[in-house]
RNA sequence: GGGCUCGUAGUCGAGUGGUAAGACGUUCGCCUCACACGCGAAAGAUCUGGAGUUCAAUUCUCCACGGGCCCACCA
C-alpha cells in the first residue's frame, strides 16, 4: 500500500534526475517564481506548508508546458526573535559579534528543520539559487540597494519618533504591539488663556507629559473654540505658553472638545505634529524616565503622574476627574504601555511614491483580483516616510557613516561591499564638510528592506541573467502581508529598475483553526506541516491545499478533508491495480483501434478531451481548486464508476470473437488512466509517478501536459489532440453516453430497491426512446445485457424517454 | 468610523442572469473477481432578510442583519 517511503523514493530519483534545475542557456521561455523567504523560526507552519505546496503545484504545471522553470528558495533570517532566542539561550552578556554569530548558528539550524519539511512536502524548489538573507552576497545587494536609493535622493537621516518600549530599552514594530483594555482618569486641566482671565478646560489621560506640551488642538468646526484657534494658552505649573490650532481630528464630543499635543503622547500626537510643525519636546528618556520636567525630572511615568496630579491639585487647575476605559498599546513581549520617543533615525521617502506604487499594482495580474484593493487602501494611507533602521544588532548594517558633528553622510563604497560601519573605516578620513570625526552605525536595517527586493535577487540582480529579466512571472504571498511585502517590493522594485515585480502576484489567505479562528499557540487549535507529514503522504496534503477552496478566501482546517484527499490518492491506485491487470491479459495495442472503439469507449475518451480543456484553463489561471475538482469528478465517477464498470465484462471476456473489443477498451483504459495521471500531476506527484512506473519507464517528470482539441463535429472524437471520425452513432457521443449511463443507473435503482446485489441477475428491460436515439440504442443492446447482467433489451420508439424493468 | 470579504442542505464548500457541483455526515442495500480508504441508492437547500432592475435573480443594484480580515480612532 501507499505510504511516504514512495515519496522519499521518487524524491530522490527527481532530485538526481536534475529534474527541477533551472538552465540558463536554454532556448525554452523562463518562469520564475518568487515565494516568500520564511523567517527562521524553526519549523513551518499551516499556511507556509500551503503556498510551498500550492506553488510547487504550479511549478511542476509550468515544467510540463515545457517551460524553462526557475524555482528558487530563500531563507528570511534576521530579525528580533531570533535575537530572543539567543537571549534566552546564552543570557545577555555576549558582545556584538558574538551575540551575531550565535544568531546566525540559531537560524542556520532552524533553516535545515525547515527546508526538510518543504523537501517532504515534495517542494522542488532548485537549490543552486537558494538564497539567505544573512549570507555576504545578499546582504551586499541589500546595501548595494539601499545605496542606489541614496543616489537617488531617497534615503536621509533624521529625528523622528519611534514607539519605544521603556523596560526593554528599544524600538519595537508595529507587528510587535498588541492592544489592552484599561482602566484610567480622564483629567480635566484648566489652561488659562493669555491676556484674559477666562479659562479653558482641556481633558487628558497623559498629565505626565504635560511639560511635553506644544499646543492645544480643537476643531475647527466647534463653535465653542474657533473664535480661539491662533491665540495662546498658558500651560499649569510649567507656565510656558502654547498656540490654540485646528484640526479636525479633534472629536468635539470628548473631553471638552479641547486636546493638549505632546510630543509625544499617542500616535496623533504625532500626526499633529508633522502636520503643525510644532515643536519637539523630549519628554522622557530611553528609560522612561521624566526629562526636562522641572522637579518631576527624573521620575518614572507611573509616579510622575501622580506627583503632577496633586501639585495640579495644588496648583488648583485640576477641575475634574472621569473613570475611563481606553485601549493603550503595549509591547507583546513585556506588556509595558508602548511610548513615543524621537531619535535619529534613517528613512526612505515613500510618500511621494504612493501613486506610482498603486499605478504598477494595478498592471499586475492579482489572484484573487479583490487583494489589489488591499494595496491600494494602503497606498492612500501613508502617513509619513519609511522609517528603516532598527535598534537591532541582528539585521543588515546600514551602509553609511555620518559626521557626529554635522550629521554629513558619507556612503560607503559601492564596491567593497558587504560593509559594517562599525567595524570598517570610511573611505575619508573625516567629514568632507566640517572635518569632524565620522561615526559607524549601531542600528541595522528593517527586515522588509531585506525581503522587499527578492524578485530582483533571484533574477540576478543588477547584473541580470539573460534567462531572468525581470519581472518575474510570480509570486505567492498571504494577504496579511499585502501592505508590508507586496508593498514594499512594489515601490523598491520601481525604484531600482523602473518596472514592475512580477507579472502576477497570488495572494492566499489563512488556515483557520478547527474552531473557526485563527491557529494561535495560545488557544491550542494548531496544526503542524510536521505533524499531518506523519499521518499523511505529502500528495494527501497537497491535494488537500488544492482543494482547500477559492484562493483568497479563509479554510477552516479538518482532517476530514485530509481524509477525502487520502481517499481520491487511494482510489487512483487501486484503479491503477485494476487497469495493470485488465492491460496484461489484453495487451496495449500501439496505435488507436479506431475501427473497434465502442460507444463507451469513445464517450470516455471525449470527456477526457474537454477535462483536458478545462484544467489546462484552470491551471493557467491559477485556480488549483477548479483543476483538482474537475479530475476528481471526472476520474472518480465518469472513469471509474461507470467507464471501468461499464468496460469490465470485455476485459474479463475469454471469448474470441471479443478479442478487438477487449483490445480496444485496453487501448482506452491505458489512455485515459495514464493521461489522467499527467493532468493530477503538478498536485500529487509521487502517487501518480509510482502509478506511472506500473506501466512505463519514463518519468512523469519531464512529460508533455496533455493538449486539448475542439472537436469539429459532434460525432467526432479526439485522441492526444488528434480528430477522428466515427460513424457508430448519428448523434452526439456526450448525449449517447449520457443516456447509456442512465439507463445503467435505472437498472441500479431497480436493484437496489430491491435489496439485490448489483450483479444479480435480472430478466430484462424494455427502453423508450425518441427516434434520434433509436440507432445508438439498438446498437448498445448487447452491451447493456452484459453490463447489466440481465437476459435482453427491447428498445421501442416513443416521444418521452422511459425504462421499465422486469426483475 | 472607513475599506475589503463572506453569509448556499446537519457540517464543509464550488458555481451560475433561466430554481444549485462535490465532500463529510445520515438512512437503506451490497464483502459485484481494483478498491469496504469501496460500490449502488435515498433523504436533506424557499441559495441570511427586505426592496429594486429584468420576461427571468441565488447570481446585478441598494438597504438591513450577521461573521471574518485590514486600517483609522480611543486626548
Amino acid at each position: 500500500m501507499y505510504d511516504s517511503a514512495i515519496d522519499a523514493k521518487w524524491d530522490k530519483i527527481w532530485r538526481d534526475s536534475k529534474a527541477f534545475l533551472f538552465d540558463e542557456k536554454s532556448d525554452k521561455p523562463s518562469y520564475i517564481i518568487d515565494t516568500p523567504p520564511p523567517f527562521t523560526n524553526g519549523a513551518l507552519h499551516m499556511g507556509q506548508a500551503f503556498w510551498v505546496c500550492y506553488i510547487d503545484s504550479i511549478a511542476r504545471y509550468k515544467r510540463m508546458q515545457g517551460f524553462n522553470v526557475l524555482y528558487p528558495q530563500g531563507w528570511d533570517a534576521h530579525g528580533f526573535p531570533t535575537e530572543l532566542a539567543v537571549e534566552q539561550k546564552y543570557g545577555k552578556g555576549l558582545g556584538r559579534d558574538d551575540f551575531y554569530k550565535k544568531c546566525v548558528e540559531e537560524s542556520m539550524g532552524n533553516i535545515a528543520n525547515m527546508k526538510d519539511e518543504m523537501l517532504r512536502l515534495g517542494a522542488s524548489f532548485d537549490s543552486r539559487y537558494e538564497y539567505l538573507t544573512i549570507s555576504d552576497d545578499y546582504v551586499s545587494k541589500v546595501q548595494l540597494s539601499v545605496l542606489q536609493m541614496y543616489e537617488n535622493k531617497m534615503v536621509y537621516r533624521a529625528v523622528h519618533p519611534v514607539e519605544w518600549c521603556v523596560s526593554c530599552v528599544t524600538t519595537i514594530s508595529r507587528e510587535q504591539a498588541e492592544e489592552r483594555q484599561e482602566d484610567t482618569n480622564l483629567n480635566y486641566l484648566d489652561f488659562k488663556l493669555s491676556g484674559s482671565d477666562k479659562k479653558m478646560s482641556i481633558a487628558t489621560t497623559r498629565p505626565e507629559l504635560l511639560h511635553a506640551c506644544v499646543g492645544v488642538a480643537v476643531n475647527p468646526n466647534d463653535k465653542r473654540f474657533s473664535g480661539l484657534i491662533g491665540k495662546t494658552v498658558t500651560v499649569p505649573i510649567y507656565g510656558n505658553e502654547v498656540m490654540i490650532f485646528g484640526d479636525e481630528a479633534v472629536d468635539m464630543t470628548f473631553g471638552t472638545g479641547a486636546e493638549m499635543v505632546c510630543t509625544f503622547g499617542d500616535k496623533a500626537d504625532v500626526s499633529m505634529y508633522y502636520k503643525h510643525k510644532l515643536a519637539l519636546v523630549d519628554a522622557i528618556e530611553e528609560n522612561g524616565n521624566l526629562k526636562g520636567a522641572g522637579k518631576f525630572t527624573g521620575m518614572k511615568l507611573k509616579e510622575a503622574r501622580k506627583k503632577v496630579i496633586e501639585a495640579l491639585k495644588e496648583a488648583g487647575a485640576l477641575t475634574k476627574q472621569e473613570k475611563i476605559k481606553h485601549t493603550v498599546k503595549i509591547h507583546d513581549r513585556c506588556a509595558t504601555p508602548i511610548e513615543f520617543l524621537s531619535s535619529m533615525q534613517w528613512f526612505i521617502k515613500i510618500k511621494d511614491s504612493a501613486q506610482k506604487i498603486k499605478e504598477l499594482g494595478g498592471e499586475i495580474q492579482w489572484v484573487p483580483d479583490f487583494a489589489l484593493q488591499r494595496l491600494e487602501d494602503w497606498s492612500n494611507f501613508i502617513e509619513w516616510d519609511w522609517a528603516i533602521s532598527r535598534n537591532r544588532i541582528f539585521g543588515t548594517p546600514i551602509p553609511f557613516w555620518h559626521c557626529e558633528r554635522c550629521g554629513e553622510i558619507v556612503p560607503a563604497d559601492k564596491g567593497k561591499l558587504p560593509v559594517d560601519t562599525l567595524k570598517q573605516k570610511p573611505p575619508l578620513n573625516d567629514c568632507p564638510k566640517c572635518h569632524g570625526s565620522l561615526a559607524g552605525e549601531t542600528n541595522t536595517l528593517d527586515g522588509w528592506v531585506d525581503s522587499s527586493i527578492t524578485p530582483l535577487v533571484i533574477c540576478g540582480w543588477p547584473e541580470n541573467r539573460k534567462s531572468t529579466v525581470p519581472p518575474a512571472s510570480v509570486r505567492i504571498q498571504g494577504t496579511d502581508i499585502i501592505r508590508t511585502w507586496a508593498f514594499y517590493t512594489i515601490f523598491r522594485t520601481w525604484a531600482l529598475t523602473k518596472g514592475k515585480p512580477w507579472e502576477s502576484i497570488i495572494a492566499h489567505s489563512m488556515i483557520l483553526g478547527s474552531d473557526g479562528r485563527e491557529m494561535h499557540k495560545s488557544l491550542g487549535n494548531g496544526v503542524y506541516p510536521a505533524e499531518l507529514l506523519k499521518k499523511y503522504t505529502a500528495d494527501s496534503i497537497r491535494l488537500w491545499v488544492a482543494l482547500s477552496g477559492a484562493i483568497g478566501k479563509d479554510k477552516i482546517f479538518s482532517y476530514k478533508d485530509m481524509d477525502f484527499a487520502k481517499n481520491f490518492i487511494n482510489k487512483l491506485y487501486n484503479s491503477a491495480l485494476f487497469v495493470q491487470k485488465g492491460l496484461s491479459e489484453a495487451g496495449v495495442p500501439k496505435t488507436e483501434p479506431s475501427k473497434d472503439l465502442g460507444i463507451f469507449d469513445i464517450w470516455i475518451l471525449n470527456e477526457f478531451n474537454k477535462l483536458v480543456g478545462r484544467v489546462t484553463k484552470s491551471y493557467d489561471s491559477y485556480n488549483l481548486y477548479e483543476a483538482a475538482n474537475a479530475i476528481i469528478n471526472f476520474y472518480w465517477h465518469d472513469f471509474c464508476d461507470y467507464y471501468i464498470e461499464n468496460v469490465k465484462y470485455r476485459i474479463y471476456s475469454k471469448d474470441k470473437s471479443m478479442e478487438r473489443s477487449k483490445h480496444a477498451a485496453a487501448f482506452t483504459l491505458n489512455y485515459v488512466l495514464l493521461n489522467s495521471l499527467k493532468l493530477i500531476a503538478p498536485i500529487a506527484p509521487h502517487a501518480t509517478e509510482e502509478i506511472n512506473s506500473m506501466f512505463s519507464k519514463e518519468s512523469l517528470m519531464g512529460q508533455k501536459f496533455p493538449v486539448h482539441k475542439e472537436a469539429p463535429h459532434n460525432m467526432d472524437y479526439v485522441i492526444n489532440g488528434v480528430v477522428f471520425q466515427s460513424d457508430i452513432v448519428d448523434i452526439d457521443f456526450a448525449d449517447v453516453g449520457a443516456l447509456l449511463n442512465n439507463v445503467i443507473g435505472e437498472v441500479r435503482k431497480a436493484k437496489a430497491k430491491e435489496h439485490m446485489a448489483l450483479n444479480s441477475e435480472i430478466k430484462g428491460i424494455e427502453v423508450t426512446v425518441p427516434r434520434q436515439y433509436l440507432k445508438a440504442l439498438e446498437q448498445s443492446k448487447s452491451e447493456l445485457i452484459e453490463i447489466c447482467k440481465m437476459k435482453e433489451v427491447k428498445v421501442k420508439e416513443g416521444s418521452d424517454y422511459a425504462v421499465a424493468i422486469n426483475i
